[in-house]
DNA sequence: ACATTTGTAGAGTGATTAGTCAATCATTAA
DNA sequence: TTAATGATTGACTAATCACTCTACAAATGT
């Protein structure tokens, strides 16, 4: 592994155990094992790294959870493919999943650029939209089915990952909650 | 006023639009309009400061959504009203509901200890572990429920805060939105 | 072979921070 | 009146932080 994501893989677990403002950059770079310039050689400050950070998980989520869908799938297929392989993927990668939402409930997320944030949720409410347009969900706002189906899914990785339940149960348990988000969204 | 409030009120302003470690307490005193000494007078270390600005607003909280129901209630009105006062409590207290969220994400929630966490749930717990045995609820995991719920909430504040709606719109929103969860859980 | 860019190192710097402290001021109690 | 306790102040300090700078090594292109 370069040193370049040596460091992002540093700065995570370290962001994720004690803040952002919590974590110094020094510390970033011991853990990484490079010096401390060699951080300022790849990102101008640590608010670029925490940015850069933030970009490289998501675009890791992302491919995950559309790299599982394919055209033959009917809607709730569709659907479900997805909520099934973010969970999966978020119980797998729990730092990350904590990070993204440590990053959402704090200020930093101002640095990210309004343009940024909504090319990220467009192809979610795409999909949404389609299912209305096409009677598969209910006739309510798209901003707020995705909302719906977000905070579900917070919800319920935060109740899988409190608890120690075995990967059979967690696969369950999965399933289970996606027909009760369903019934509730569907038209 | 008297300036232990006061500190508590511009700790809130500065930690929701900074972050903890984004804002000095130099500055928190500064914005209280107090001495730096005074806001060590009242709070040992900054993080007695951030402990006690939690739990002052989680009992204000607590206070105003359980002041309103009663018990000549049916089960699901108390739900609704529970509902419904913590949604209006949190768009009308929006920082301080931001600050739960922010506070509950980052890592000083490690600050709480277990049984305060615990105190804390523990009447929620008892209200749906009740609805349960009454089947009026499904029979679900209680930390399950009580899991989609509060995620709902979250939700739909996320969704109503963001947006621009009338007093109305808003109030019509919450009820469709508590019929929404009650059809998910209800048994 | 040489020149240029890129990667890496770590000591150094100026600014900032949490928390201290000694000195007043306010209030109450004896 | 006097003593004692608590409230308030702001200058001060030791530590820490983000970031710079200079030097050198490695890779790359010509």
């Amino acid at each position: 592994m370069d040193k370049q994501s040596e460091i992002l893989k540093a700065a995570l677990k370290l962001f994720v155990e004690f803040g952002f403002h919590g974590t110094p950059t020094s510390k970033i770079a011991q853990e990484a094992g490079v010096a401390n310039g060699t951080l300022f050689h790849y990102y101008k400050t640590k608010d670029d790294l925490i940015v850069a950070l933030y970009v490289d998980i998501k675009t890791r989520l992302g491919g995950c959870m559309y790299g599982a869908i394919d055209e033959s799938m009917s809607y709730e297929e569709t659907l479900k493919t997805i909520f099934n392989e973010t969970l999966t993927w978020a119980l797998a990668n729990k730092m990350e999943f904590n990070f993204i939402q440590q990053f959402h409930t704090s200020p930093f997320i101002s640095l990210l650029s309004k343009e940024e944030i909504a090319k990220q949720a467009q192809h979610h409410l795409e999909i949404i939209a389609k299912g209305i347009k096409k009677k598969h969900l209910k006739d309510l706002p798209v901003e707020l089915l995705y909302t719906l189906i977000t905070s579900h899914t917070f919800g319920i990785y935060q109740f899988i990952a409190s608890s120690d339940f075995s990967g059979a149960k967690q696969k369950k348990l999965i399933n289970e909650s996606f027909e009760l988000i369903w019934k509730m969204i569907k038209q």
